[in-house]
DNA sequence: GCTCTGATTTAACGGTGTTCAGGGAACTAA
DNA sequence: TTAGTTCCCTGAACACCGTTAAATCAGAGC
């Protein structure tokens, strides 16, 4: 009896259909310029039919996030395992600025595009993010205790800076803000090798920490509105 | 004959009336949330009335976000003319963080609110954030020149990461993603020497600029999308 | 064949930003 | 004072939006 199995298939397809359709529509017109009767025109279907596959807009976009953190969660996890900690940093952040890079238009969705619903804690694709930036500031602790960066490091604000420093060159290379004869690779190698220079300089850092990566970072990372969508 | 005049301050009271209305709201609801509808009702006005003063609800937004970069112009200008140049990069940096803090409403509806309508180059308040920038970029240069940062430091790219730096703490503090013993001050101040000394170890900068710093920064500053509002 | 289930559509609701013809008040000129 | 002009403002409408309830229809199981 494949019937039911067949038809969790095509409804999957269905589902699919819509996540493709929006992705595209999203990114070349932006989250809010997107309806949801132009994403049932689409894929042919009317609108009211998106709902017996998603509770509303918002469910499809955070979807998609969610399918965006967890590529990036495996991009930097399989860019890791090799060299010393303070190696497995710059692997690590290079392999998100890379990122930016070959998943345009998911990157453009998590974090460039200012229209979009508000990440909220709880959410699958926050507790990735969350454990990703955690696990960043555990490796910069490693370089810490490994004698590769000083004592005087603060690991949670130093990955602060890391993240904040490198969404910059993702961004302007996305936005194409940059001249045919200008680099974004290099600007963005620049950026990290600035920042970890300066880390390994050892400036006395005063901030005093909780567990403020247990649910700080994401918020300033992506720019989190402090309202409801 | 004070009629015209009286008129023209009338109007002008209106005017900013539906300024007032709209940033108490714009920044206790979100600018998504907020419709024209709303407005007119706190202003006892008929929604269309408040279309012979702005062409329309991101007009409004456009008004209110350009009186805010003259502002946090104006701060960070008044923040500068002492000391050495890396002092006047370190102050004119820090007067845009305590800007976050003196003027939280517009800082979030400039930097944080991401349901705001896109800026764009042409529009006023960009070519004020643009000389901002340029001239942080100007701070950097004379710096370098003064024998305070090394020559190998590229003031454009480095410009870049203490924007993208800074913003952090800014928005971490702005949304209260800070336990109470933590001080938002201290990350900020240490982000920005963490940024500092790692210029001063004058890392070699492969970023090869043109002139990105004319159209460049602001676009990831913002966190500009691609697309029209 | 019939029934039943569930996916899909039709039609509508309440909201949005925006436009436009007209009313009416205030000002000007005779 | 009166007639004419100007212009702000309103009411009503338009074209959308996200979303929902009821009707419809195809297909599976008996």
């Amino acid at each position: 009896m494949g019937i039911k199995e067949r038809q969790d298939r095509e409804r999957q397809a269905v589902r699919q259909s819509i996540l493709d359709a929006a992705r595209d529509l999203f990114t070349s017109e932006g989250y809010r310029n997107v309806s949801i009767r132009k994403i049932a025109e689409r894929i042919e279907y009317s609108p009211a039919a998106i709902y017996s596959y998603f509770a509303g807009k918002d469910d499809i976009y955070l979807a998609l996030a969610e399918d965006g953190f967890r590529l990036l969660d495996s991009k930097v996890k399989s860019a890791l395992g090799h060299g010393s900690p303070l190696d497995e940093v710059r692997a690590g952040w290079w392999a998100f600025y890379e990122f930016s890079k070959e998943q345009p238009a998911y990157f453009e969705l998590m974090f460039v595009d200012r229209s979009v619903p508000a990440i909220t804690e709880g959410w699958e694709g926050f507790e990735i993010l969350q454990a990703l930036l955690t696990n960043a500031t555990e490796g910069l602790q490693r370089a810490v205790d490994a004698g590769e960066l000083p004592p005087a490091v603060n690991p949670c604000a130093a990955m602060h800076v890391l993240w904040g420093a490198l969404v910059g060159p993702s961004v302007l290379r996305l936005c194409q803000r940059l001249a045919p004869g200008e680099d974004a690779d290099l600007l963005a190698r620049d950026v990290l090798d600035s920042i970890l220079t300066g880390l390994e300089s050892g400036h006395p850092l005063t901030f005093h920490p909780r567990e403020c990566c247990a649910d700080g970072p994401v918020a300033s990372a992506v720019g989190v509105p402090v309202h409801e969508p």
